[in-house]
RNA sequence: GGCCCCGUCGUCUAGUGGCCUAGGACACCGCCCUCUCAAGGCGGCGACACGGAUUCGAAUUCCGUCGGGGCUACCA
């Protein structure tokens, strides 16, 4: 495709059906509609495909619009804020498909089917059984009008069959190149279910015609509807999208990404504390990558750089250890204030703080989130390292502390770190690190025979964050009130 | 079963016939920094599924095998 072809007038969607939270293979998909629509200043639809009656249910839109919300995936027209092809929920089109269904009723592209269920799953068991392809057999493709009144009579509904013509079908893959389909191999399949309502490869085509749409971004299972979808637009004798099938995205045992896997809506990592733009930038990285081989791009770069052209074929394992490396990424690079409005939540969650926060408490929970920001996978994790700034006790009970906290060096060391605290002037990071510096010489100790005391009686533990920092963040009386306390626990 | 897709380090990937004794990132291991743990810096481990063919030359092309996945619904 040329620049010219892409530039004005390209229209991708996004088409979720509303069973559940946005998942993370979906968001994923989503993602490469948006960044393509993005990058070649298209629009982006988000279309909601409700058809399946059984599994859909209202909620569920909610949930997923705020999880794209979430993820900055913006939308150009939508359910919620409509367009010039609405309505965008399936379920309030189905005229549009009963007109496109009679037309193929019509023209001879499509016939009543009287088969129920019961009928069509023996005819599929006993197919199965004889080690054949389990296709309908066509036994209402020419039907008599006496035969088809009398099935009426008794009461039958029709769903709506296409008849698939004989031809081999070529699907032009963007990404994958050329892919044969004989259509011998595909049965005549239901496209208008006998309640009325369109199945998905036939409500696909007739939204995506009526909505414009350009390009079919859409994950890889969907190769194999294609062809069904091709034959569509032929007897309608409508002109063809591209198609671009991406890689699915897969659990760590190479199957599609299910809840067997664990995680796999974007509300959990939403809720977990990871950033949007880290789960952009690493969802973005899963099949695609970048010309220069970055791995942490910005928003705009990703929509600066994405091409199809660089989107590779095979699909691609969902590495929780390089999310987590990211986000950690973004962490340490996000803006201060931000990222501690953020912590918040999760700090009040653990019972740490109590909101409203604001003025100085805000500035010191600042220092803070800036202290511990660096262990930090995601923002829930904040609270077990952001814990020892809280509150005036703390316990030691982890044995490695214990064990220095009883060495018979801990009460001199302890004593000194008083009496020097208390004079302190003035009280900052820089002054508290000289004073520190200058006790290993006064007791006559080496650094980590004096500052480890220090740490186990401030904290309880033998890690964590720069002793300056912490003394600097707990505060002068704080400090002093735990070295004492843990003098007593020595003695 | 039939049809289709995919196959480079454990994982994400670069690579479109010679630039590849295959590059980067995550993870892992080691060293440095350091009161500690992280972070950071440096280094290490580690892959072209297999077999043929084409070619002076193949990770790159073709065929086959094997492996994985998807579809085969009045689910999407």
């Amino acid at each position: 495709m040329t620049e010219k072809d892409t530039t004005e007038k390209v229209r991708v969607r996004f088409a979720p059906s509303p069973t559940g939270h946005l998942h993370i293979g979906n968001a994923h998909t989503g993602l490469f509609n948006w960044l393509f629509a993005r990058h070649n200043g298209g629009k982006f639809i988000l279309r909601i495909e409700d058809t399946d009656l059984e599994r859909s249910y209202a909620e569920s839109e909610k949930l997923i619009l705020e999880d794209l919300k979430w993820l900055g995936l913006d939308w150009d027209e939508g359910v919620d804020i409509g367009g010039p092809y609405g309505p965008y929920r399936q379920t309030e089109r189905l005229e549009l498909y009963r007109q496109y269904a009679q037309r193929l009723l019509d023209e001879g592209h499509a016939y009543l089917c009287y088969c129920t269920p019961e009928e069509l799953e023996m005819e599929r068991k006993a197919a199965l059984d004889r080690g054949e392809a389990p296709r309908y057999g066509g036994r209402c493709r020419e039907l008599t009008e006496a035969r088809r009144a009398e099935l009426e009579r008794q009461g039958r509904r029709p769903a709506v069959r296409f008849r698939v013509p004989d031809e081999v079908i070529v699907v032009n893959d963007l990404i994958r190149g050329p892919i044969e389909f004989d259509s011998k191999t595909i049965g005549d399949f239901v496209i208008m279910k006998c309640d009325g309502v369109p199945t998905y490869n036939f409500a696909v085509v007739v939204d995506d015609v009526h909505m414009k749409i350009t390009h079919i971004i859409r994950a890889d299972e969907h190769v194999a509807n294609t062809p069904r979808q091709i034959l569509l637009y032929e007897a309608l004798g409508l002109p063809l999208p591209k198609f671009a099938h991406i890689s699915m995205i897969l659990g760590p045992d190479r199957t599609k990404l299910s809840k067997r896997h664990g995680a796999t809506s974007v509300f959990h990592y939403r809720q977990a504390g990871y950033l949007p733009d880290a789960v952009v930038n690493y969802l973005a990285l899963l099949g695609w990558s970048p010309e220069n081989g970055e791995e942490v791009l910005t928003r705009e770069e990703l929509v600066k750089q994405f091409s199809l052209d660089r989107v590779g074929k095979s699909p691609a394992v969902f590495d929780i250890a390089k999310l987590n490396w990211l986000n950690g990424v973004y962490i340490r690079q996000a803006d201060l204030k931000s990222l501690t409005g953020m912590a918040i939540p999760y700090l009040k969650n653990a019972g740490l703080v109590s909101e409203p926060v604001t003025g100085e408490r805000f500035d010191w929970l600042m220092d803070v989130v800036d202290s511990v920001r660096g262990y930090l996978d995601n923002l829930s994790q904040i609270p077990e390292h952001a814990g020892v700034f809280f509150g005036d006790r703390i316990d030691i009970d982890d044995g490695k502390a214990r064990k220095i906290i009883s060495d018979p060096e801990t009460s001199r060391v302890l004593n000194l770190f008083i009496k020097e605290l208390e004079s302190l002037e003035p009280f900052d990071r820089e002054a508290i690190h000289t004073m520190l510096l200058k006790m290993p010489a006064q007791l006559g100790l080496s650094v980590r025979k004096t500052l480890m005391p220090v740490r186990v009686a401030l904290t309880g533990t033998t890690a964590g964050p720069e002793l300056p920092n912490v003394i600097f963040i707990l505060g002068r009386d704080r400090s002093i009130g735990r070295a004492r306390q843990a003098l007593h626990a020595c003695s």
